[in-house]
RNA sequence: GGGCGGUUAGCUCAGAUGGUUAGAGCGCUGCGUUGACAUCGCAGAGGUCACUGGUUCGAAUCCAGUAUCGCCCACCA
């Protein structure tokens, strides 16, 4: 691009098209995506999280890969060692289901294809999806280290799993165990709590009459009855349950009921987890099918039967009930008590069902030997897993942004329970558990070759993989080399800042904490910690604010928006859409809005390289301030203000109010005013201009970087030739503006304040007056304290406003005729008309009068408030004060004007 | 049952530590082809900042409460 000819026009509108694969390219042969370790500098990291491999990725990639390059190039360009860490997920179950569909379509069962065919089927699908997904991240601009992408089945992070479940199990805080878990029938696995999707729906509470038993085993004509949503599950009832101090079952305690149907026998227990208001105050006991019914069944030593099988469907414990699906079998029971009269009401009842996240089928609670993480047991004297996560935030050693998060994420860490990381799929990091014949039990980082207790090789492996999310908990050190003490891992652990969406906190940040501070603890008390700052960003909804989901055929494909907008036009219309933390709304309206800045942006520069043509420009040195027109002084002031600004906002995560206030003074200041003051002065010889526009250009560019990489790094490489000094070769390692505070000229900008205000005034009567476009009146500016201003200004006033300014001082008189009015501060603006219509005039002058008394009266209240004048700061009073001495002239003024039309 | 967020112009949203007459984009009205840009320019209309009370010299902003929409967490038979 730096060998574009310097005579090449720009076209007149920017073609993103035709720019931006060129760009990527560029960056990309000039290895500025690489990070390079440079002791003694403070380096910047960020680890992307890692898009699952399932398919495409969607637009909250692209509002992570905006936020995070944004944040990326701007400390690159501050001259910090910057590395995006990007990568891929497995995401176990959710591809193994992309696969297993994928052969549904072929008529294949992936019992038929085994594992190791499945395995190598699903790998086919990886080699084809991430090259799609680095063409994503390119199009959009990401400015990842390429070079360091990890996948997290890459035998570097399958060794940081298995080394981190050898160490977890060493110290206690893996085992292995039989408890309640979530079966989601449909994948065929347990899932941990956070994988289950809960959702009120409409079903019945059934009361059902369970018989009681007498001496003897007589059925008495007594019954006691239990209310139950889940009528299937009785064949496994294995007990009813009371509360101890409920007065109408004091006497059940202790006796027996028969259970209706299957006509098993069952205790009658007394138990304080049973409300008594609920229902009738009964619980029939299925401890194998519900996680309370579990609890109470461990406390009174009732058995455990399972009735229904992983496949969700009756097993043979269910009698004649086997074979059917939980629904069916529903139906049948509540036929079959209602045939036995055991069926006493029913009641329509709104309860919360779980589903699997996945897939949404209905989840099984069931009994199951799972492997755990124990997270909140200590592994050294007051420190666990979920322990440490909280007080890293507690402490600040862990920022979190946006604030108010730091709750959340501190409830979940202080009510967090054991995670159940074992599931029945085979795609994933199988579980590094051996066993033998012997029965040894041997768990290893590497596959061992023997047993070695008895030395047999016979060793079989636990079949199931971990949950997904415990690679990816490893993230930041595994990503960086651990377990080996990596050149990388000691330069950017910890890393600087991570950003995800708010929906996986629990998922992904509470445990990428969690295992940092473990594995990394030796590095405490600073380097332990995973990252310093994490954001949480908001997630982006449909135009109607539903949530985008491929089922729903709403989603909006990022690369479909950024191809039609151009990639940073997509960027800024993210960002500047909404603050971190809160959902947006996809608005095709904001994207054609960021276009047309992107447009605004290039035809800006496209007038200054023309007037740049064939000169070589030295930028404005602060000594020559004096030199420089008020317009000049103006504009500087305005964009080092600016610059400061953009710095503590980007400091604070701002990011889009960065954005707004750039395009702000891209569009407002620079364009709207000082570009079309600059006309009438360049025309007329005067170069002072161009070393002004260059400058103002120059570092605008590089302050809109960060978010609109590819147009910007296109047109300052067309500027850089022009100008003089000493450049970086590429904008995307340009020194990112700081404020030096050489230029800031508060006078300059209050005048340039006032001389706008007049030529708004100016612009707003000939309107209003419609005066043809093609005239030139004259405007007498009677100015009190202005009046060297506005006449440094004329030529441009005449010019922008197309109008004849005189200026004279406030007592001079002016001419007989026909004149609009306005006043703007210190200055009466006097617009010569060829006639005028009185009345509306006069009514114009008098709605503005109402106003200007209307002001006077609040200010006067004001300044007479005694305490308004003890207690406010001593600028704001005298602010008020002048304010009220303007709004004085102002109305008499306007009375002046009255009186002279005459009644 | 806990916790959090939203409520600001017709629409979508900004308003970081309380301080001019509350802003932007889109939309709307009027005018405009002045060689950077019609993906544009100029001007304009449009808001009791959800409501009530409080703190303060001063509140969209802080506090308490109310309404309403939404989200998260919790073993709601």
């Amino acid at each position: 691009m730096s060998d574009a000819p310097a005579s090449t026009r720009l076209a007149s509108a920017y073609e993103p098209r035709e720019v931006e694969d060129r760009i990527y390219a560029f960056w990309e042969e000039g290895g500025y995506f690489r990070a390079r370790v440079v002791p003694g500098e403070a380096p910047y990291s960020i680890v992307m999280p890692p898009p699952n491999v399932t398919g495409e990725l969607h637009l909250g990639h692209g509002l992570e890969d905006a936020i995070t390059d944004t944040l990326v190039r701007w400390h690159r360009m501050q001259g910090q060692p910057a590395l995006w860490l990007p990568g891929e997920d497995h995401a176990g179950i959710a591809t193994q289901n992309v696969i297993e569909r994928e052969l549904l379509k072929e008529g294949i069962d992936r019992r038929d294809l085994g594992r190791e065919a499945f395995a190598a089927r699903t790998w086919q699908w990886v080699r084809k999806l991430r090259p799609r997904i680095y063409e994503q991240h390119r199009k959009l601009g990401a400015s990842a280290d390429w070079s360091r992408d990890v996948f997290t089945l890459d035998p570097r992070v399958v060794r940081a799993v298995r080394t981190t479940f050898v160490n977890l199990y060493r110290d206690g805080l893996i085992y292995r165990g039989l408890r309640m878990i979530n079966w989601c029938p449909r994948c065929g696995t347990a899932l941990s709590d956070l994988e289950v999707d809960y959702a009120e729906e409409e079903a019945s509470l059934y009361y059902v009459r369970y018989p009681v038993v007498g001496e003897g085993g007589m059925a008495l004509p007594d019954a006691l009855s239990v209310a139950t949503v889940r009528p299937e599950t009785m064949v496994a009832d294995t007990g009813v349950a009371v509360h101890p101090e409920d007065a109408r079952y004091e006497d059940r305690i202790g006796r027996t009921v028969l259970l209706p149907v299957v006509g098993r026998e069952l205790p009658v227990v007394a138990d304080e987890a049973i409300r008594p208001e609920f229902g009738t105050g009964a619980l029939k006991v299925t401890p194998g099918h519900d996680p309370l019914d579990w609890e109470i069944g461990q406390r009174h030593d009732l058995d455990a039967i399972v009735a229904i099988g992983p496949d969700g469907r009756m097993n043979e414990e269910a009698g004649p009930y086997a074979g059917m699906e939980v629904a069916e079998a529903r139906a049948a029971i509540v036929s079959d008590l209602e045939d036995g009269g055991f069926l006493e009401r029913t009641e329509p009842y709104t309860h919360s069902v779980g589903r699997c996240s996945r897939c949404d089928a209905v989840i099984e609670p069931l009994p199951g030997e799972q492997w755990w993480v124990a997270v909140n047991k200590e592994y050294r004297p007051g420190v666990s897993l979920a322990g440490a996560a909280a007080a890293a935030v507690r402490e600040g050693r862990i920022r979190i942004v946006p604030a108010r998060l730091a709750r959340t994420f501190l409830n979940w860490t202080d009510n967090m329970r054991d995670w159940c990381i074992s599931r029945q799929i085979w795609w994933g990091h199988q579980i590094p558990v051996w066993y033998c014949a012997c029965g040894e039990t041997i768990v290893a980082i590497d596959d061992p070759a023997a047993c070695p207790v008895c030395g047999s090789a016979e060793l079989r492996q636990d079949e199931d993989v971990l949950d997904t999310w415990f690679s990816s908990a490893l993230a930041p050190h595994a990503d960086l080399g651990w377990p080996d003490d990596s050149e990388d891992l000691r330069y950017f652990y910890p890393t600087t800042d991570m950003q995800m969406g708010y929906d996986i906190m629990f998922f992904w940040s509470a445990r990428m904490v969690m295992f940092g501070l473990y594995n990394m603890r030796a590095h405490a008390p600073d380097g332990d910690i995973p990252f310093r700052t994490v954001l949480f960003h908001g997630l982006i909804r449909d135009a109607n604010g539903e949530k985008m989901a491929k089922s729903r055929g709403n989603v909006v494909d990022p690369l479909v928006a950024a191809g039609v907008y151009g990639a940073d036009a997509f960027r800024f219309a993210l960002l500047t859409a909404s603050t971190l933390g809160q959902d947006m709304k996809y608005s095709e309206e904001r994207m054609a809005a960021a276009r047309n800045f992107a447009n605004k942006l290039w035809n800006t520069a496209r007038y200054v390289l023309m007037q740049m043509e064939g000169r070589h420009i030295r930028r404005p040195l602060a000594a020559d301030r004096e030199m420089l027109a008020l317009e000049d002084r103006w504009l500087l002031s305005r964009l080092e203000g600016l610059e400061g600004e953009v710095d503590s906002l980007l400091t604070a995560y701002q990011l889009g109010e960065a954005g707004r206030r750039i395009q702000g003074f891209i569009w407002n200041e620079l364009a709207d005013w000082y570009v079309e003051m600059s006309k009438v002065r360049l025309r007329e010889g005067d170069e002072r201009p161009l070393a002004v526009l260059a400058h103002a250009l120059d570092h605008g560019l590089r302050l809109l970087h960060p978010m609109m990489p590819f147009v910007t790094e296109e047109l300052w490489g067309r500027l850089r030739e022009r100008l003089d000094g000493d450049f970086a070769v590429a904008l995307i390692v340009a020194p990112f503006p700081k404020s030096a505070g050489v230029w800031r000229d508060e006078a300059a900008e209050a005048a340039m304040d006032h001389v706008i205000e007049v030529n708004r005034a100016i612009r707003n009567l000939r309107a209003e007056k419609r005066v043809a476009a093609g005239a030139r009146p004259t405007v007498y500016l009677r100015a009190a304290g202005q009046a060297d201003v506005l006449r440094e200004t004329a030529a441009a006033t005449a010019f922008t406003s197309r109008v004849e300014p005189l200026v004279t001082g406030a007592g001079a008189d002016l001419p007989a005729g026909e004149y609009a009015f306005a006043r703007v501060g210190g200055t009466e603006v006097a617009l010569a008309l060829p006639e005028v219509d009185r009345a509306a005039e006069r009514g114009r002058l008098e709605r503005e009068l109402a106003e200007s008394e209307g002001q006077i009266a609040r200010l006067e209240r004001q300044l007479r408030n005694e305490r308004f004048l003890e207690r406010a700061p001593a600028a704001v009073v005298q602010g008020e004060r002048d304010r009220l001495a303007q709004a004085g002239v102002r109305a008499a003024g306007l009375r002046e004007r009255i009186a002279a039309l005459g009644g």
